[in-house]
RNA sequence: GGGCUUGUGGCUUAGCUUGGACAUAGCGCCGGGCUUCUAACCCGGAUGUCGGGGGUUCAAAUCCCCCCAAGCCCGCCA
């Protein structure tokens, strides 16, 4: 397909110019591939870019291993067409289950993703790590690689330490029907107005954590249980939109099993370890200025020397690691990079993502100001039960409620995925409940427009060879697959693959629109038959790679 | 104060890492299209000093410098 065309031709470019980079891009409405290296060779011979480009088109004529593909030169430019082979051989392919699959690798990467406090439900600035996450996941497992999904469970923060001080000292009874995650929030809420209220309750949390520390068997059974309720919680709302874990790592059992300790031990012999009253490290040699205190002067351990043995545990036991957080952790996302180099351990990959605010400005799960992730559901699955009902009444009602559960699902993750991660966004009710041009359900409709065109059709003989403009186009467009699957995971930006099958959709939509399929007759019938099969193909993987239901009908 | 990120038509957004052919698309606006494979659709039109200024280059939304604005970060918190 397109990736396997793009390494050849580097290769055969590079051999005929001699340059390193050969500057081969997409070439838009123009071709399939061009490249601009004649402006490049131009500064080098001191010829004129047109005159070159002419005369490397010349040469590569007569390269006996580009033949069937239409080699021209338009000005300075050199643009790259392919026949007729390229288009059946992609169709071939694409028809196949799985297509857009790389080939099996044996690396086996870890990702970390989600790990939010368990101090209250997951909010939509939450859910943009998840989806980034989950998305993620799904596109390492498609490019072959051995993939586990790890949920670091962040157990003995003061943020549960409160939690807990609520839960013993205020009224903590649970409403009925109240999601265990939700609970937890309004007792953490009011414990903080508490604390607010009254500053000594600080040093009643602060001893519930010193007994943490110490291992204290009530207590750390506490801790332990109101983290596991929020869990349950979370992973209700997570099962809800597609997302899921494979291992959940406990923070505080890397007290427990030694492992932070050890790590402490090694910290001390590196060069930079200052050790006053404090374990720190001096990083200001790598641009960082402030100390990276990893022990407090009482000896316990802070969130950074746990988060280091976490590391260095993952590190021992997987080839590569994937961090998904949020943009407040650059800071200390670099400093634990750093020092982990220092350390010659394996150095995590993290991928960033910046804030989601609400109109009225910062979310913060303390003061109680968020739009919670299920009540975005809820909402959603109401509009698009509605949607689904006026369009389809005459479903039973099961049947509408679980397209609209599909499609409410693809309208919160597709609006999520589809904006690079390092766009902060302000949530906006209405553009979540969009169902329109550049959402999910708008890909969805166009695979279930596809499925009903085979359903219609019976049994058809598959033909590879495209005539129309529109044929081809949709097909040039499916050959793109393989190539935005390795994009997502060389770049680990998945939006990529949300705008390539929102293009996806829009070019099965004009062909859908010019070219009958149904009311065609023989091999026309048939090759556009094989057409509508690679793409409904092609857009069952791509939404399944973006965790969005591949729904036959809608 | 220092650091990181962002700034693209009225609103949202792709492209920026790898400079190159008329800057991507949606919403909204104007005009068309359902006795025809699902109109959650399609076709056409209007709308842009790519935050501002300077520089590098044959060529800058893209690279460099300065400035402005917004978000985030700078704890013996997590």
């Amino acid at each position: 397909m397109l990736l396997e065309k793009r390494k050849f031709l580097e290769r055969v470019l590079k051999e005929s110019t001699g340059m390193d980079d050969v500057q081969l891009a997409e070439g838009g409405e123009h071709a399939d591939l061009a490249t601009t290296v004649a402006f490049a060779l131009a500064k080098q011979k001191k010829q004129a870019p047109v005159k070159i480009a002419q005369d490397l088109v010349a040469e590569l004529l007569k390269h006996p291993d580009l033949a069937g593909i239409q080699v021209e030169a338009k000005g300075p430019y050199i643009n790259f067409i392919f026949g007729k082979e390229y288009v059946s051989d992609t169709i071939k392919a694409a028809v196949k289950p799985g297509y857009g699959s790389l080939e099996k690798k044996t690396t086996r990467v870890v990702l970390e993703h989600t790990s939010a406090n368990p101090n209250g439900p997951l909010h939509v600035g939450h859910i943009r790590n998840s989806i980034i996450g989950d998305t993620l996941a799904r596109a390492f497992r498609k490019a072959g690689y051995r993939l586990e999904v790890q949920y670091y469970v962040n157990d003995m923060g003061r943020q549960i330490a409160i939690v807990v001080w609520g839960f013993i000292h205020l009224d903590n009874t649970q409403e009925k029907g109240e999601k265990e995650d939700a609970h937890i929030a309004r007792i953490y809420i009011a414990a903080n107005r508490k604390i607010e209220e009254d500053p000594e309750i600080t040093q009643q949390v602060n001893e519930l954590m010193q007994l943490v520390e110490k291992g204290d068997t009530a207590t750390v059974k506490k801790f332990r249980n109101e983290v596991t309720r929020c869990l349950e919680g979370f992973e209700v709302t997570m099962k809800n939109l597609n997302v899921s874990h494979d291992r959940f790592v406990w923070e505080s059992d890397f007290i427990r099993n030694g492992y932070t300790e050890r790590i402490i031990n090694r910290i001390k012999k590196l060069p930079q370890a200052r050790q006053e009253e404090t374990l720190a490290l001096d990083l200001s040699e790598f641009g960082f200025e402030n100390k990276y205190v990893i022990r407090r002067s009482d000896g316990t351990s802070v969130y950074a020397a746990r988060d280091l043995a976490f590391h260095a545990w993952k590190g021992a036991n997987f080839d590569r690691m994937i961090d998904v957080l949020g943009a407040d952790h650059k800071l200390i996302g670099a400093q634990l990079q750093c020092t982990l180099k220092l350390l010659g351990d394996k150095v995590p990959e993290i991928v960033h993502f910046e804030f989601v605010s609400l109109p009225e400005g910062a979310m913060s799960t303390r003061a109680g100001k968020f739009v919670s992730a299920d009540d975005l559901i809820t909402e959603i699955n109401k509009r698009a039960f509605d949607e689904v009902t006026a369009r389809r009444p005459e479903l039973d009602e099961p049947a509408r409620r679980s397209i609209a559960r599909s499609v409410g699902l693809a309208a919160v993750r597709y609006d999520i995925v589809k904006v690079s991660p390092e766009k902060s966004t302000v949530f906006d009710w209405k553009e979540a409940l969009d169902f329109e041009r550049q959402s999910g359900p708008y890909i969805q409709y166009s695979h279930a427009r596809a499925c009903s065109i085979l359903d219609k059709a019976g049994p058809f003989e598959e033909c590879y060879d495209l005539e129309t403009p529109a044929e081809i186009a949709l097909a040039k467009q499916i050959a793109k697959l393989p190539m935005v699957i390795e994009r997502v995971i060389a770049e680990l930006r998945p939006h990529i693959l949300a705008t390539y099958s929102r293009e996806l959709a829009d070019t099965f939509n004009s062909f859908y629109h010019f070219d009958p399929v149904l009311k065609s007759e023989g091999k026309v019938r048939n090759r556009r038959l094989t057409l509508v099969k690679a793409a409904q193909n092609t857009l069952k993987e791509s939404l399944e790679t973006l965790g969005i239901d591949a729904i036959r009908t809608m």
